[in-house]
DNA sequence: CTGATTATCGTCAGGCAGACGACTAAGATC
DNA sequence: GATCTTAGTCGTCTGCCTGACGATAATCAG
């Protein structure tokens, strides 16, 4: 089979980058990047690369994750589900003609909910790399130190992402994407606080997620690792959607 | 600034592919046209085609759609909105390695959802373009004249698509997309009952859609085009997210 | 022991959805 | 014109879920 008329399809880089979300210290985090490389040098970015010959686009985001973070992803495919373990989507595809300064880059955005870490591992050809709270980085464009302004439209990205988890964390029993392979009540309720930026009842929301079947599991264990009374430790449950949905309060 | 190093991006062709949904005589229905070369010549598939050199990735789809149907797109980023608009979104990319015989190519698929049409306008380079119901598209891979197996992976974006519009459609006004300017709460129920695929009870179809504010804008016309009692007409009043959403029956 | 902190159980009222009865207003049929 | 059929529209009732919030339980810090 001849390959196509070469005049039908001008040809196009293709990158995956990530939006690595965790909470840490009761705020919704992301996990930026120094870039060592033009365009774009020294300024902060999300995570990513081109992606291979030979790579879907979700293997690449794996790849990615796993030489920038560590980490190990599992996303609708079921792979390999090693102990850190986080979970990973396709987020949306960029494709601006302007978009990279260089040439036609074309990207195809990842999200990963991963639980909290010790500090990221830089690895490969980035100059560093931290968590930095969502708000300093897709709040108003203030420019500052603190307020690093994101390569690209990686803030966009980053907006589109932290929306997608917000929204998805309603109907879907993701939040436990953040917390550790144990976890209690307590916990997975202030992931939904950081991530919503909202105060929730304790007792109305242990009700809630106890009284949903499928979505915690008791391991029979307790802990008081926060303080106060013990409290039951649970894992995930089977269940993935949530009906009915647990209910974001109104702004 | 010099371009990149090409060891590092190998090139890519870019597409979009369009899940262009309407209901017709009550049935979910997607628009497939029959290729007209290679690869996989003469099977159905989803419209679509290569992303030009200068084009975003919506304009590449609303192109698209406009030469294969007539069409005209509104998205999310406001353009002209014609007389005949169409819902259009991203829907996902799809990039398994194999997923074209010929080359590496990266499809873009984009979510239109269109009210019901006259018999489709096939252009430019297609031999045929027809309107199926979605079940005979992604049911059983019967392989018959009447359920023709659709080439690439198209039955699979095909099937992402119709999911993305039965839930949207849950938590959103998006089924007006699917009605014409001016409709009436029992075209709209029908549209919500061919979507899902389920019966709903009308009083409290009405009783929900009404009581819901911005939702529908009384026109102040009525309409007796589905025989019985005279209908009050409406039309898509401004408000995209329903809460609480429309609760989609169970199984 | 006392207070602070967190977890967990209960109670109550309001809102909304499902089930379904009743009435209205047109065209179709005899 | 009487009647039937078809849709549309308005109400009612009941049960479930949520938000607000009181009360109790179990630990730690002093």
């Amino acid at each position: 089979m001849p390959p196509y008329e070469p005049s039908a399809y001008p040809p196009f880089a293709v990158t995956v980058d990530l939006v690595v979300l965790t909470v840490r210290r009761h705020a919704l985090s992301a996990l930026i990047v120094r870039r060592g490389e033009a365009p774009f040098q020294g300024r902060w970015a999300l995570p990513g690369g081109f992606v291979r010959e030979e790579e879907d686009l979700s293997e690449a985001a794996a790849r990615e994750l796993a030489e920038e973070t560590g980490l190990h992803a599992h996303g609708p495919v079921e792979e390999d589900t090693p102990a850190h373990a986080a979970h990973l989507e396709q987020l949306a595809t960029y494709g601006d003609p302007k978009r990279d300064p260089r040439m036609r880059v074309v990207s195809v955005a990842h999200l990963v909910l991963a639980p909290d870490l010790p500090a990221p591992r830089p690895g490969g050809d980035v100059g560093g790399a931290r968590w930095a709270p969502v708000e300093t980085l897709v709040g108003p464009a203030d420019d500052d130190e603190e307020h690093p302004p994101l390569a690209f439209d990686h803030r966009r990205i980053l907006a589109d992402g932290v929306e997608r988890a917000r929204s998805k964390i309603e109907y879907s029993s993701l939040a436990t994407a953040f917390c550790p392979q144990e976890f209690t009540v307590g916990e997975l309720r202030r992931v939904y606080e950081a991530v919503w930026g909202v105060a929730l009842d304790p007792r109305n929301f242990h009700r809630k997620v106890t009284g949903t079947p499928g979505f915690l599991l008791p391991t029979g264990g307790t802990t008081t690792r926060q303080g106060g009374r013990p409290a039951q430790l649970f894992q995930a449950g089977g269940a993935t959607i949530l009906n009915p949905p647990m209910l974001r309060p109104e702004v």
